[in-house]
DNA sequence: GGGTTGACCAATG
DNA sequence: TCATTGGCCAACC
């Protein structure tokens, strides 16, 4: 696991935009290295300074140890939330490969 | 080097 | 929708 690897993770995951998601497996997908796991590892170690809160699940659900903060984070950004709690991945999913403006094609 | 675990994913029943 | 299974990559004992 190199401190490259680590920053690549972090960039990712900053670049989230408000009110939107993404997944360990799509960040995983973009990097084209390692796979999830090493993406929640990288998380749970360095992932303090970021958004953590925006990295959930491939299905949405929220990840082990996503506190009540978590859930705080997503009302106050009116991110699309599942009456189960979880985030409406399919609504509020973002791509890594995405340049960031969600909505300037329209 | 082998077995287990982890902020995971996809397929299957 | 939930539980189980196999696969994945790296770290730890």
């Amino acid at each position: 696991m190199d401190d490259e690897y680590v920053e690549q993770v972090l960039r990712i995951v900053e670049r989230v935009p408000r009110g939107r998601v993404t997944t360990y497996g799509l960040i995983a997908e973009a990097l084209g290295r390692c796979g999830p796991r090493q993406v929640g590892a990288v998380m749970a170690a360095y992932g303090g300074p970021v958004p953590w809160w925006r990295v959930v699940r491939a299905d949405g659900s929220l990840p082990a140890s996503h506190g009540p903060e978590a859930h705080q984070e997503y009302l106050a950004e009116d991110t699309p939330l599942r009456p189960s709690g979880a985030v409406d991945i399919r609504a509020a999913v973002w791509l890594p490969d995405d340049d960031g403006y969600p909505q300037a094609s329209r």
